[in-house]
DNA sequence: GCGATACTTCGGCCGTGACCGTAACGTTCC
DNA sequence: GGAACGTTACGGTCACGGCCGAAGTATCGC
């Protein structure tokens, strides 16, 4: 088979502990420069330039040159899809020692899944939804309900539907959490959620990782929308 | 991060050329001998059993005793769905130099992917049934509507819906084809409907392949269900 | 122009891991 | 019991690929 090849080359090139360190770095969606991403897979530039080269050829990530620096990301949702679910496998066939640290405690909490919101946060927001009624989800798929399509518009959140022909219905995928165990609020929907979190102040991201911290303002926003204590 | 060995673990498990020879055997949810898998790998018997050993110990394999032989599957329908988003990854950044026999084109025609059906036919079979109003897709999500159930229904085909509480709604799940490169029908409805392709005799596996063939009968039914010209 | 910063390329060292041959082990069938 | 089949264990070879040091190429600020 012709792609048997590509495959290999693609979950090789996830295979290495340094480029896993650098992808693992790049799925909150932001682009990264070879320096902070070297820091990042605790190898020097030299090397981690060849891991990028390599990243790039295999078309996982996308490079942007910018003055001296250049910027690095993921290439596509899907490649952030891809990580996530083999961190997904990683996660379920491994009940073995977990150490935990006091930065996994925090991503633990609250964190980007590339372009949306994961970790208990995210897992919260989900069940809230689903509770009140506002979106459908199984391990599947899922749909936002009309409740749900109006507390968005309550929101000042913009959901294009991709669907523009007759289809009213909002659809966003379900996405499990590898921390939780239980699906939270991806695709469009959970990327149009987490900005609007990021922009109207009521998450802020942790420097330096994936986490996100509430603010006073968030948690009073998230007990008022969504009918959430944290 | 903790997470971040299993992570390399399972990526560099699928990034050898023998096990991803295996893992892909092993995509139409069938359960394979050692020699089976030895074979398909291209590798003697005493290599496979080491990457068998390996692969099970990953979690990415279930492995069954029965009798003298030892029948091998994926461990669960995640890792599926991880070969599947590396396989697409694989063919979204490929459009090099594609070498397309003649058992790539069986392929392409149809086959399954785990355990529901892909390929010309799986995509033919989703676009019929948006445009008869059968179902909702986007990249994201899916829904099947109260004419699917209705067509289900006739075909005989048992939805549970996994959500008995009091949605009505069916979901499932659309599947990135990496060949066609449009979505398929994955989940348990894809699942469904692909099962009973296959016991009512529309459907016969190839040989030794993932591919499918459709029967004659089957291109009657296809075209009298779901009015698709094969 | 100059040095400083950011990144890449080159060359050589070295460890990991895939592979096979041989041989042993365990089941099943006759 | 013994033959046939299938799987596992061990030892040795070999090649691929990661890693760093040193040197080379772009871009910025002065």
């Amino acid at each position: 088979m012709a792609s048997q090849g590509a495959f290999t080359e693609i979950a090789s090139l996830a295979g290495d502990p340094a480029r896993a360190g650098m992808l693992h770095a790049l799925m909150d969606g932001r682009a990264l420069t070879a320096s902070e991403l070297a820091q990042a897979a605790h190898v020097t530039p030299q090397t981690a330039s060849g891991h990028l080269t390599k990243l790039a050829a295999g078309g996982l990530i996308a490079v942007e040159k910018q003055g001296r620096h250049r910027y690095h990301r993921l290439a596509s949702p899907a490649v952030a899809r891809m990580l996530e679910s083999i961190m997904q496998v990683a996660a379920d066939a491994r009940p073995r020692v977990i150490v935990t640290g006091p930065r996994d405690k925090a991503l633990r909490a609250a964190r980007t899944c590339y372009d949306h919101l994961a970790g208990h946060l995210g897992v919260a927001l989900a069940d809230a939804m689903i509770a009140n009624r506002q979106i459908e989800l199984t391990a599947d798929a899922g749909i936002v309900t009309a409740e749900g399509a109006s507390l968005f518009e309550r929101l000042g959140i913009a959901l294009e539907t991709r669907k523009p022909e007759r289809s009213k219905r909002i659809l966003c995928r379900p996405c499990l959490d590898w921390s939780e165990r239980r699906p939270h609020i991806g695709g469009a929907l959970g990327a149009a959620l987490c900005a609007h979190c990021l922009t109207a102040g009521w998450i802020r991201r942790v420097e330096g990782s994936r986490a996100v911290s509430v603010t006073t303002k968030g948690r009073q926003r998230f007990r008022e929308y969504f009918a959430i204590e944290l």
